[in-house]
DNA sequence: CCCATACTAAACCGGGCAGTTCAGTTGCAG
DNA sequence: CTGCAACTGAACTGCCCGGTTTAGTATGGG
């Protein structure tokens, strides 16, 4: 029993087999992507594919993992404007919103959910790398705004939930299940300030409205 | 091209079928289940099942058809209790939340999003029969909260998505990515109130704080 | 008792797909 | 030029699974 189930990272075309895989991953699902798709699309042979992973599950991990990370940096954006509260919290909404909504952000949910019973340990790893980590830059900013007197929070961890829940309210729900796939920047204008209003509503320092 | 894929209902085993393919689609999902192991948990030969259905897939949209059925029903409950604004709140809120962390209820969206690309009628219809249907709900009774003048809001289809998101914050999310799975009354309670003062901010009519 | 209809059990077909093998090619290093 | 390691392409194995067929068994009405 030696090591296991390891990945060789050299060879010239390990890269081409990683954007094969993750073009056809994002696209199919693992179910219902080949390899042989794979091997085609990342323009490598089979043989050559398994010469650097034992299998296809272990390919598949690496890349939802992956892509796992690259969406925590795309969560890692903080606009800490200085600007009325109320701007910056649109500005935010408006970003988590856009973030939500995105083709690459649905992908991976869907995946996630979809392969959660065969890959618990990546429905995890969206979710710390997700909507946790946007969670706590949420909550970082909230703790300046707190601090600067703009806001009142006595739990600062559910309310942070509650505005990135609030910020996509009807849209995101309606986009997951392919019920709506365009959304004009009217109605998510509209969901955003609803949002945010709400939001201030409760946790405004000011009588705001 | 006569008739096109009918189901024959008659046959004393139909309801066997349609129970075993219940309980193993909805465990499985529709790639994961084979023909073979309904037909056994059925207690019914692969040609009975045949016999009826005439593919998978059609057994399969039947199910879950009939799935989103039930779970209208399942929404379909108004408890327009006479009672204190905030307390009827916290009611639906709670009615709310536990429908939505059910195993029921999880199981449905998950097989929905998975198969969101095979099935798209399908997720609309537990779109239509669940969410939305949910959302109709709400939106009658605060009207009638409105016309009783114990709500003030503008928006009242925003108004009972952001309530409904608001009741599963934090928690839904964490169930469907398999997370968490357990939840106590105390996490649901504290998540419940939270809604329905943020709630009750933006929309009570008193400065209920 | 007869017979039609429903059902069974098991073999079977065909296709798809993960993973392997192998004979041959390419390309680079010494 | 030589030799080695990476890579190719295509065939091949084995398995699973959807769907069909068939030969035979239960059931219930006339």
């Amino acid at each position: 029993m030696g090591a296991r189930a390891e990945i060789k990272r050299t060879g010239r075309k390990f890269d081409q087999v990683l954007e094969g895989a993750r073009k056809v991953f994002m696209a199919d699902g693992f179910e219902r992507a080949s390899v042989d798709d794979i091997a085609r699309v990342a323009g490598v042979s089979k043989a050559t594919l398994y010469s650097y992973f034992p299998d296809k599950a272990l390919l598949f991990t690496e890349i939802a993992r992956s892509e796992c990370d690259r969406m925590a940096e795309t969560a890692r954006q903080n606009i800490s404007i200085d600007a009325p509260i109320r701007d910056v919290l649109i500005a935010v909404a408006t970003q988590i919103s856009r973030l939500l909504l995105s083709d690459f952000s649905q992908r991976i949910f869907r995946i996630c959910v979809a392969e959660r019973d065969r890959f618990p340990e990546l429905a995890r790893a969206y979710y710390e790398n997700g909507p946790e980590m946007g969670r706590k830059q949420l909550e970082q900013g909230f703790e300046e705004a707190i601090a600067r007197g703009e806001l009142r929070i006595c739990d600062v961890s559910l309310a942070a939930e509650q505005f990135a829940d609030l910020a996509r309210s009807r849209l995101w729900l309606r986009a997951v299940l392919g019920v709506q796939t365009e959304f004009s920047d009217d109605e998510i204008k509209k969901v955003i300030t609803g949002a945010v209003d709400t939001f201030l509503a409760r946790y405004g320092v000011s009588p705001d409205r």
